[in-house]
DNA sequence: TTAATTAATTTTGTATACAATATTTTTTAC
DNA sequence: GTAAAAAATATTGTATACAAAATTAATTAA
């Protein structure tokens, strides 16, 4: 945690003030910062650069912090200011079992309301994300594979789950960012794709199942064993004895 | 909506301020005051009003209230003010709809990862919940009753699951003060029971389709078809034509 | 030079002031 | 007396000012 928390930069091409910005937009124009990485975890969110950029007050800066740190994207430490969320393993794992669990819900619902038009959406939605992926774009594929799960999510006509989802997709963006191993593994569309026709052959337990493993291995491609980073460095460095040694000084 | 909004009444014993209370401190006892339907839905909440009260400005006020907006508990018209949540019907129905799949899914969590401690605080709650009903303290069955649902959501350990479920937990209390027809039927600690028997016995299908069929239940006992209540009031006032009669001002 | 202490600076937390918008009351016309 | 228009009032939205806390820089001692 030593490291320096990179100073805000939103938009390298940003005149200094832009005025007349609604708090809405403003909270757009972050959550999407934050989302495409222009700012990374662990950023701090110094409220009067902000506003100096946006060209308002800390007033509404402040309450556009406070919706983004209600919806866990940016972490607000009493005192110290507001920083781009650094979710743990712990929080990782959490995440994406509720993904796990509400989005097998909605897979199920989705087998019941689903109509045409919606499954053409979801074809759509897998196809922009297969040229992403061709493309190399790994940015638009983080942002297309979410949206995919969002699309699907609207199919129940439920705002609150839709909601949640939205939430929880921003969320393991995030996740991805700092925990993605290698390179991500093109089968993601073909699983999507799977999905989409077991819930149009109406395979209630199928297009669970397909759900489930797909989150489950979207988790099983993250890093998320650090939890005992320090303990690392201490069994990598120290004598016998290990992580016990901390508290002696002598020796 | 003529009826004009109750003016704000947190504490009728309380003196003009009370100062030193923390943000945190004063969001717990307005998100108590509207649960406890001290604060009922549709009273305005005004700023100047409940800084007087709590003795703190209209700034911190005003986080507060984003902050309940945030969870639903409130709603804030802009430039209009902030009131205490009317869902609507439709609302209702999503709330609900909401808990029946993402508790469906807890149950089956709740039955993974179930310890027998667990159960006995289950079982407690329970029996504080009968205890209110005796009595017939309503108020208190209806927060007790909420809370045997949270206490369900803890045993999946995960914070996000419990947010939500709290959530949908408190708007369902607002709910049920709107659109409660006659008394509470007592079956529902009965129901309560019977979830946490086929959780013990770890039968997974009947615990979900026990906590389904609750829920259900839980909506099935609302007024929810006054979707219509302008067009109502025509239909029974409205010569022959109805509601098109609306536009016409002569006759 | 390093470590600890102190001073200076910066940044957040809260109150207040003023502008913009709603609401209420009063006035005026029919 | 009622309805519309205008003025007055009250309330929200935003900016700014000041206090409290944290961070950084400077100073001092070992």
């Amino acid at each position: 945690m030593s490291r320096t928390a990179p100073t805000v930069a939103l938009k390298q091409s940003e005149t200094p003030t832009r005025k007349g910005l609604h708090n809405g937009q403003i909270y757009e124009e972050m959550f999407a910062a934050i989302l495409e990485q222009r700012l990374a975890p662990g950023t701090k969110l110094s409220e009067d650069t902000l506003g100096e950029i946006f060209g308002v007050s800390r007033t509404v800066i402040r309450a556009v912090l406070q919706r983004l740190a209600h919806e866990r994207i940016v972490q607000i430490h009493p005192n110290r200011g507001a920083f781009v969320s650094e979710p743990s393993p712990a929080e990782a794992h959490e995440v994406l079992q509720a993904r796990r669990l509400i989005e097998a819900g909605i897979v199920r619902e989705a087998i019941r309301k689903q109509m045409p038009s919606d499954m053409e959406t979801l074809r759509q939605s897998v196809a922009a994300e297969r040229e992403s992926l061709e493309q190399g774009d790994h940015e638009s594929w983080v942002r297309l594979s979410g949206n995919f799960h969002l699309k699907l999510a609207a199919i129940a006509k439920n705002r609150t789950l839709v909601a949640y989802v939205k939430e929880l997709v921003s969320r393991t963006s995030l996740i991805i960012v700092q925990y993605q191993k290698g390179n991500v593994s093109p089968c993601s569309c073909d699983e999507h794709t799977q999905i989409i026709k077991a819930i149009e052959a109406r395979d209630e337990e199928k297009a669970v199942e397909l759900m489930m493993a797909h989150l489950k291995a979207c988790e099983d491609q993250l890093n998320l064993q650090n939890d005992e980073e320090k303990a690392d460095l201490f069994s990598i460095f120290a004598k016998p004895g290990g992580r016990a040694d901390k508290k002696r000084r002598a020796v």
